[in-house]
DNA sequence: GCAACATATCGATAACCTTCGATATGAACT
DNA sequence: AGTTCATATCGAAGGTTATCGATATGTTGC
């Protein structure tokens, strides 16, 4: 019942049959995920409950404009949210998000 | 407890941390499916409970040979498993391996 | 407004990926 | 062995991505 209109966050792996849209859309989903160091932010954020984007490039290894890229990937996809506090920025980990993309590799 | 040998399949995002080469081997597990022609494979496969290749460059509208490429990243991430039969060559999807993927995205 | 610090954007490089035409390998049948 | 058809590999073109130094933007406190 998708339209291709609406950019819906996660058409089913299986059951129905995926469009090319639709494919498409789950396709950048993973992506956003399918990264070592963006899997690595996840999980220090998640771990912590949340995360300043301060702490993370050392936490991680990278240059902070590294960091800010990946983590802006994260959010555009909706995985993390994050908000300004002060002169900081944190993050935490939209579990919605990721139970949404876990249900669409589902099987029914 | 991952230890750094082992390529395991699905390091867990939650509750453990991530090493380098663990997030490294999940990544590597999530980009064999973040690509819209493999989903649309292993959707049509999966609709099918198993696909000839001989009928996949036509369903999807790529080159035999692109479709070849990308069966062979799925065989190699696990995901679909492969028989000769006769001249033809048929695949079908490791549901076991795609719950593994899910769980690595679970929280708990 | 200005100084100080946190984060984002820009620009460039190198590595990687998808795609496909051409070609090679493999399987079945005579 | 030779023909035929299915699939895999090769090689190249074009697009995308990760990375980081330099720079710009945003935020606080003075």
């Amino acid at each position: 019942m998708a339209t291709k209109n609406t950019a819906r966050c996660c058409p089913e792996l299986f059951g129905s049959s995926l469009s090319e849209n639709d494919a498409d859309q789950l396709a950048l989903s993973l992506k956003a995920l399918a990264d070592p160091t963006r899997l690595r932010l996840v999980n220090i954020i998640a771990a912590a409950g949340e995360g300043c984007a301060c702490d993370l490039p050392e936490a991680i290894g990278r240059a902070q404009p590294t960091v800010s890229h990946h983590l802006s990937i994260l959010v555009k996809a909706g995985i993390l949210g994050r908000e300004q506090r002060g002169k900081w920025a944190w993050f935490w980990v939209e579990q919605d998000r990721l139970t949404e993309l876990r249900e669409a590799l589902a099987i029914d």
